[in-house]
DNA sequence: CTCCTGTCCTGCCGGC
DNA sequence: TGCCGGCAGGACAGGA
C-alpha cells in the first residue's frame, strides 16, 4: 500500500513535525517487527537531534546528529501518528515505537501487520547497506530515463510489470502504480520486459513519473491539514484508472464495456494486476 | 545469473 | 448474526 508517493508524503509530515529537534524520549514496545529493532535503539537515539530527512525508494532516512541515519519502512500497513504536546496517548498494541521530542511533539510508528522495518546505519556506511547497495534510481530524478530503462530490461524474460516491482530496476513503484503507470503507456503488463521497444521504454518512463507526480499532487493536498484530522500520515484518497476497478471502463475507452468486459485484473506472479486490453498491447 | 514461489502478519470482506 | 476462509501487499530466502 505505502508506495513511493505515499511514503513521500509521510515524509514531508515527519519532517513538519521532527526536523531540527532533539528526541528525548524513546519507548520501543517489541522487540521486532518484519526484522528484530537495532540493538539499544532506545539508547542511540536519546537526545540525537533530527538534522534532515529523506526518502529512497519505499524507505525514510532520518539524518540524526550521531551521523547515524534511523531508517523507516512502512510495510504494507504502517502509518506515522503525529501528535502535538497537548494530545494525550494510550499506546495501542499496534504502537511500537514513540518518540518524544524536545517540543512535547510525539510521533508513534503504527504498524497492525508488522511488516514494516526500523534499522539504525551508519550514516558513512548507508549506500553500503544490503537494503540499498543494489536499489535502482529513484523514478523522479533524473537518473531514470528510457536508455537507462531499456539497459536494464535487455535480455529479460520477466513480465515488464513484475520488472517494475523489481527494486534493483527502479526504486519505489509496487503493485499499485505499476498497474497504472502501464496503462498510461498503453503496455500489456504480460509482455516480456526485454521485447520494448526503446519508444516504449520512452513512453513507460514517462509515465511511471507523471503517475507518481500526481500521486504526490494527492496526497500533498490532504497533508496540509493533517493536524486538523487524524493526525495519521500513511495513506490518503487517489482515484486510480484501473487499479482495484476490474469489470468497469477504462478512463480512456469509449468501447461497450458489456462486449469487452472493461478492466480486467489477472494474477502476476502472485499478485494482482489491473489492465484494459483494448488500451494495452 | 534469472526467475518464481512461499513466507511473514493481521484486518477485512464475501459466502454460507 | 456469526464464523471462517481467502485475500491483500513488500521484501527476501531459497529452490529450480
Amino acid at each position: 500500500m505505502p508506495e513511493l508517493p505515499e511514503v513521500e508524503i509521510v515524509k514531508r509530515g515527519l519532517e513538519a513535525a521532527i526536523l531540527g529537534k532533539k528526541l528525548v524520549q524513546i519507548d520501543q514496545r517489541r522487540k521486532d517487527l518484519r526484522i528484530p529493532f537495532p540493538e539499544n535503539l532506545a539508547a542511540r537515539l536519546k537526545d540525537m537531534r533530527v538534522e534532515s530527512l529523506q526518502r529512497r525508494g519505499k524507505y525514510i532516512w532520518v539524518h540524526l546528529s550521531s551521523h547515524d541515519i534511523l531508517v523507516f519502512h512502512l510495510g504494507m500497513s504502517g502509518r506515522m501518528l503525529i501528535l502535538s504536546a497537548h494530545d494525550s496517548l494510550t499506546a495501542g498494541p499496534h504502537d511500537h515505537l514513540i518518540l518524544t521530542l524536545e517540543d512535547g511533539g510525539v510521533v508513534v510508528f503504527q504498524d497492525p501487520r508488522r511488516f514494516g522495518m526500523v534499522m539504525l546505519v551508519a550514516e558513512d556506511g548507508i549506500e553500503q547497506h544490503k537494503s540499498f547497495s543494489a536499489m535502482g534510481p529513484e523514478p523522479l530524478g533524473n537518473g531514470f530515463h528510457a536508455d537507462m530503462l531499456a539497459a536494464a530490461l535487455a535480455g529479460r524474460s520477466m513480465a515488464i510489470k513484475a520488472a517494475l516491482l523489481d527494486q534493483r530496476i527502479v526504486a519505489g513503484i509496487g503493485n499499485i502504480y505499476a498497474s497504472e503507470a502501464l496503462y498510461m503507456a498503453g503496455i500489456d503488463p504480460q509482455r516480456p520486459a526485454g521485447a520494448l521497444s526503446i519508444d516504449e521504454c520512452e513512453s513507460l518512463c514517462r509515465a511511471v513519473k507523471e503517475v507518481l507526480k500526481k500521486a504526490i499532487k494527492a496526497g500533498g493536498s490532504t497533508l496540509k491539514d493533517y493536524r486538523h484530522t487524524d493526525g495519521n500520515l500513511g495513506y490518503f484518497q487517489h482515484s486510480f484508472s484501473v487499479y482495484d476497478r476490474e469489470g468497469q471502463p477504462c478512463p480512456d475507452c469509449d468501447c461497450d464495456v458489456k462486449m469487452t468486459g472493461g478492466i480486467k485484473n489477472i494474477k502476476q506472479s502472485g499478485r494482482s494486476t489491473y489492465y484494459c486490453p483494448q488500451r494495452q498491447s
